[in-house]
DNA sequence: AGATTATTGATAATCGTTTTCATTTTCGCA
DNA sequence: TGCGAAAATGAAAACGATTATCAATAATCT
């Protein structure tokens, strides 16, 4: 595999005006239903394997649903992290680092640990779902891992 | 599902003195091995079904390993983060929000989101591995959405 | 063009997880 | 203590996303 695909530049725009995560399912039939009938679409495994190579050459991130689904997203070329809305599932896209980095180089110091690299996944509802939802949801369908 | 088992206790055990995160599997074969041979082990569906209510009442903190399988592991009782060696998987906990919650409370405020949470996942090298392992990994191994 | 190599698509295999459902256990209560 | 409802359990089937397989096709090189 050294690394192409016909199919590289249609995933990306598929991908291009996003502001969702999007599993590989959906943007597969998102691939078929974007062609005039013409052309055939990619397979579902070319699919996968597009989407492999493109987050391997970090043209892309994924992250996991709650369920483990991987779910992928087109990178912004500087760094940011993702606010999600625990209701809708907007991800919205925070900036950059912001004073971040302080922290990640205060507990490499103090960890030892090298090369430190961190995944900053925020949660909570958005504006528009926190008009409509009062209060009180299944505190399971909170992030399972929401701290702090 | 009123919310016990009587596997609640030897799960949370099985858990206790663990610094990895446990698949689901790993906990089940753990608790058969456990016993000297008289009384039967839970059933795997009843490891799953434990699982999910402790992580439920906040007892277990789940992750996602790269391959979206859920991993789990007794929490702490502070609020607290943890820090993945890419190399080894160990995984260490990092104190509490350190200077976080600013960081939060002005995303909130700029986003319009409340109720704001975060999962911060930190993964670096440890120093064990950082001695013996020089450089240059395959950058599939690394965490995928390593952002900063 | 011919040979070599990489890519593709269809399908089967994997594997963690969830459902289902019949059976067993637990618990309240007469 | 014994009965009956409700919950928990185990075994196995179902599920679903992802990966592997492999023959057919397309691209590349000389």
């Amino acid at each position: 595999m050294r690394g192409t695909s016909k199919y590289d530049r249609e995933v990306l725009s598929a991908l291009e005006c996003d502001e969702r995560f999007r599993s590989c399912q959906e943007i597969h039939s998102r691939l078929a239903e974007a062609r005039g009938g013409g052309s055939r679409p990619p397979s579902l495994s070319t699919v996968y394997r597009t989407l492999h190579r493109l987050a391997r050459q970090g043209e892309i991130d994924t992250i996991h649903a709650e369920d483990g689904e991987r779910l992928y997203r087109r990178c912004e070329t500087s760094p940011h992290h993702h606010l999600l809305c625990r209701v809708c599932g907007r991800v919205e896209e925070i900036p950059h680092a912001w004073e971040l980095r302080p922290v990640l180089d205060r507990v490499g110091y103090q960890s030892g640990f090298s090369e430190l690299g961190c995944s900053l996944q925020l949660s909570g509802v958005c504006p528009d779902c926190g008009r409509s939802v009062p209060t009180g949801e299944d505190p399971e369908e909170r992030g399972a891992d929401a701290v702090l």
